[in-house]
DNA sequence: TTCAGAAAATGAAGCGATTCAAATACCCTA
DNA sequence: TAGGGTATTTGAATCGCTTCATTTTCTGAA
């Protein structure tokens, strides 16, 4: 704009340079950035102009450590590749973009050193909370009182209990949908494929599926089939479906993720088996590929963006009225979503028709 | 540990608190953490001590004041949830923690600017520097003078031309890749289905396609039929597909990402045609589903792991030797991965023999 | 025992912004 | 035109840490 314009490049520019540029005290030209109201108008003009004149961007480490608040909250999550994460990721950052904040990412890897370093980086960096996945196995929500005392922290996807903030989704009541589901179109005898019990989230929805037939009057130890395998992949699937095909093959299988669905259709169609004629079929999680599969998946969704939304919320709650801060936990409902999978009543959906052009 | 380590959750702990307890001055804690060999055994073990028993942890805002580089490096990318740029990430993240920097990941969601905001907030925050996939439509390298001099910049997934360092992947010569793979297997009559062409990358494997044919001797604008659809998703493959058969048949289909092979595939099953021995289908980015699709899937690798790597060695080596630095441009090459979709002799991997138990 | 030189420890001066008490400028009334 | 009150502006002090010129302590040779 102005002709001092590419100076801006030079190099970096302080409030004293601004403050020299345009004839008045620091104080001002802190002031009609903080509290404009408190300078007079022909100043502020001045003093803003000079500011765009030299590019001035004012050095938020100074500022923090004067006791602004950091404008960074740090999110902590076991695993950046994972959809689930990054879809709470992208939520975070939509529902606190609007307050001037920035996220900063960091992975954990399901590695308790890893995520300590990362908290205490975090408390270093001063930022203004964390929002963290823990990596803890078990309950051990009290371990957690390590935290940096003075860092505001929301626990994600796990019930912290009362020493702390939490938005959580409710596995066990994902479980049981997936089975009364099943259960309500007249299946019995049911699979249940999941990864390692020792992952949380695999138990309880295994716990759900559970409760819901004993709800429904069956004995789960009887009518319940529990395939555990060691990975969560496509694969994995399709080795599970081996292992059923020992037995009596159930008339319905619910797998803790889709893409072990996946893999459990792969083995099923490998065996001659037809979806939902022969076997109706359940995942979890409800990843974008489950509506455009083969034979679209009829899955539990989990409430990622009101997760990510709720907790953001949280911390900026937490964070800030820093006096009398309640603990709360908030536990959401995942939701199922019928397809054809589980109902071939369910008509499979044309492809839209949306744009597009050949040119031969 | 100490009887006083509970301590370390009061109020934050300054350098102060540990030379009073450890009864030095804070000049000497500061070279115990900074430069340890200028401090007497004796003493150093003692301030060490103190620091353990008070948890202190230095305040990096007070840090990078005083001239430190921070450990923070900003990474800006178009979509923090699609894979390619999660991988990217991820391998930033993983070539990075050894020298104890960590990555703050941001989302431009392709604007303009948010981009510019994002690289202003990253300018103030003095991170060490900044991974930038740009949101610029077409190479106006041109408009990046504009960034903060002072702020090392690596452009990622974009080459940045003589006035930037830059990391890309040449997907031209990926489109190349393909289309010479299918005219090696005897295919003449080639369809390329791509998003929108105002899309650089896909502009790009269009150009690489017709490139391959001209060079094999036919004439891309008689033999390459060229479809775009508007979205990038398995529904907008199905669509080209409905396109591609009002016109004649090709022999082999390649398309600009494998979302959009994926819709091919079912377009085509649905048609009644079966892939490879009816058509043979080529993807693009080889994505976990495409070795574990119904039909294994031929798809150009794009070097991920790597491209995050070199970019975030780039980019320590532009901000450590702050003198003298010449602007690089790596340009990566992608992979050509053979599945079954070009090619039936490629036999269909067994599932492993994992473990895996039943409870039944 | 003394003393030069090396080693270790000290503490005041910044880093760049914000704050706030104090100093000025401005306005209006008497 | 003086006086009192409000509106602005000023600039030194401060945040927590690092640096570095000094001071103090230690060594070992003379």
């Amino acid at each position: 704009m102005s002709k001092a314009a590419d100076s801006s490049a030079r190099a970096s520019v302080k409030i004293r340079d601004v403050a020299a540029f345009a004839d008045v005290s620091t104080g001002t030209v802190s002031n009609t950035i903080n509290h404009p109201e408190r300078v007079h108008p022909r100043t502020r003009l001045l003093v803003e102009q000079a500011i765009r004149e030299l590019g001035f961007v004012p050095n938020q480490q100074a500022r923090v450590l004067t006791g602004a608040v950091s404008n960074v909250i740090g999110l902590v999550v076991l695993d950046v590749e994972s959809p689930f994460y990054m879809g709470a990721a992208h939520a975070v950052e939509r529902s606190v973009r609007d307050s001037g904040l920035v996220v900063m990412l960091c992975n954990s890897e399901g590695e308790i050193v890893r995520e300590s370093a990362l908290l205490s980086m975090l408390a270093a960096q001063h930022v203004r909370g964390v929002l963290l996945a823990p990596a803890t196995p078990e309950e051990h929500a009290d371990r957690y009182v390590n935290l940096p005392q003075d860092l505001p922290v929301v626990l994600l996807d796990f019930d912290g209990g009362a020493t702390h903030c939490s938005v959580s989704v409710d596995n066990v009541a994902g479980g049981a949908l997936a089975v009364r589901h099943l259960l309500d179109l007249g299946h019995q005898r049911i699979a249940y494929v999941g990864g390692s019990l020792s992952l949380r989230q695999f138990a309880q929805r295994a716990a759900g599926a559970r409760q819901a037939m004993a709800d429904a009057g069956l004995d789960p130890e009887e009518m319940l089939t529990e395939v555990s395998v060691s990975g969560l992949g496509i694969r994995d699937g399709q080795r599970a479906v081996e292992l059923l095909l020992e037995g009596t093959l159930p008339e319905a299988i619910f797998c803790g993720n889709d893409m072990l669905a996946f893999g459990v259709y792969r083995g099923l169609v490998n065996a001659g088996l037809r979806v939902p004629e022969d076997v109706a079929l359940v995942g979890y999680d409800d990843i974008d590929f489950a509506k455009n599969w083969v034979v679209p998946l009829t899955s539990i969704r989990q409430p990622i963006d009101d997760l990510g939304h709720q907790a953001a919320q949280l911390l900026l709650d937490h964070s800030s009225r820093d006096s009398s801060h309640v603990h709360r936990q908030v536990i959401l409902k995942p939701e199922l979503v019928v397809r054809r999978s589980t109902d071939r009543r369910v008509e499979p959906r044309r492809p839209g028709s949306a744009g597009g052009t050949v040119k031969r």
